[in-house]
DNA sequence: CAGACGTGGGA
DNA sequence: TTCCCAAGTCT
């Protein structure tokens, strides 16, 4: 452990070039990165044609997400919506239930809001300016640059996570990286570093790396960039990239009612903003302070549909992690305390409403935790089943 | 600029 | 079980 030794860390241990600073060994870094990642690269099927559809499609996918679940939904989503015209023509309840279980809706919403958009202003074709792509909704910074470099060649850099990380330990940056100096230290590398002619494989190599190699846990060992890492040379890699602030977790209760009737079951369609985005979802919310489940929940359908109802089976609890917020799910099963009222609502939190059969649930697009409460009381059978 | 926005998997 | 993610964008 102690690096204070004359030989760097990590150099004693097997044969090792001396290290040589980054700074002045661009075009040497560049080799050893695309000599690495035409090696090592994994095959994934937005690889192989390039086109900007599938370079689009496939980075919004990945933002925030992991690269294994990434390619199930990018294949079945090809399948669904092999091109923009096919994706604009296609209804939001269709593209929502493709991407069901991946999370942040608004990606999806985007996407096509995105594809009408290409159809309607650039006359169908995918536009190479990056000023237009940085236009579509959804595309941010890094999903312009993205797209511009991989799909059209451009000589920019993508700065996503795996990349901050990866400069933040070869330039050795000691400052959070998402903040300021060191965000723009970083962005003034990642151009330096791209060579002429190669952005995409450059930029695809660098991503690559930080997911495969110079992950949180580090793996110098198999690392091409090592002999030219600051921080490896000074033994400091796991103190780099400097961490900014941590989200604070807090738990929620929460509850949700099925509500039955004659055989179907009551959901509603939540709005287009806010969390779960136009997702369909049994009604309910949060526990409030000194209530019970079961009165929370007899409460939110007031709230939300105006039914006056009954709890008539406890389906246990459903836990939830997100990213700010840790929810514990009290599920009921209910029914109209006064059968004789009426079956249609007054919604107050939601767009549309429906009595859907069992069946229905499945063609619907519906938040993981309810999805997962549906799927535990009308267990769908299996050739039905497309859940992701 | 900080906070919201999801999820299943790995340590 | 709990913690921490993983190829960001929008407001």
């Amino acid at each position: 452990m102690d690096s204070s030794s004359s030989a760097p860390a990590g150099a004693s241990a097997r044969m090792s070039q001396p290290f040589a600073p980054p700074q002045q060994n661009i075009p040497r870094i560049q080799r050893a990165l695309l000599d690495w990642f035409a090696v090592n690269q994994r095959r994934l099927p937005w690889r192989v044609h390039y086109t900007p559809y599938e370079v689009w499609v496939s980075e919004v996918m990945l933002q925030q997400t992991q690269m294994e679940r990434g390619v199930d939904y990018f294949n079945r989503w090809m399948a669904r919506f092999p091109d923009i015209a096919a994706l604009a023509a296609a209804d939001e309840e269709a593209v929502l239930r493709q991407w069901e279980g991946l999370g942040y809706y608004s990606r999806a919403r985007h996407l096509l809001a995105a594809a009408r958009k290409i159809m309607a202003e650039h006359g169908g074709a995918f536009p190479s300016d990056l000023e237009a792509i940085r236009a579509l909704p959804g595309v941010g910074p890094y999903t312009a640059g993205a797209i511009a470099s991989i799909a059209f060649g451009e000589k920019l850099p993508c700065v996503d996570a795996n990349v901050e990380r990866v400069i933040a330990r070869v330039f050795d940056v000691d400052s959070p990286v998402k903040q300021d100096p060191a965000a723009g230290v970083v962005r003034r590398w990642a151009l330096r570093l791209v060579p002429e002619g190669l952005a995409r494989e450059h930029n695809q190599a660098m991503m690559e790396l930080g997911a495969l190699v110079c992950r949180k846990k580090p793996r110098c060992e198999v690392c091409p960039l090592a002999v030219f890492c600051s921080s490896r040379h000074l033994g400091i890699v796991e103190q780099r990239p400097v961490p900014g602030k941590k989200a604070v977790i807090k738990p929620v209760q929460a509850v949700t009612g099925v509500l039955r009737r004659a055989g179907r079951v009551f959901v509603q369609k939540r709005p287009p903003s806010g969390v779960w985005g136009n997702l369909w979802e049994f009604p309910g919310g949060r526990v409030e302070p000194d209530e019970s489940p079961e009165q929370a929940v007899v409460r939110e359908f007031m709230e939300e549909t105006a039914f006056t109802v009954r709890v008539a089976a406890t389906y246990g609890i459903i836990r939830h992690g997100y990213t700010t917020y840790r929810l514990t799910l009290h599920c009921f099963g209910l029914e109209l305390a006064d059968a004789a009222q009426s079956a249609l609502p007054q919604l107050t939190a939601a767009t549309e409403s429906r009595w859907a059969r069992p069946e229905e649930l499945d063609g619907l697009a519906m938040p993981a935790a309810h999805r997962k409460l549906a799927d535990r009381l009308f267990a769908v059978a299996p050739s039905a089943a497309h859940t992701p």
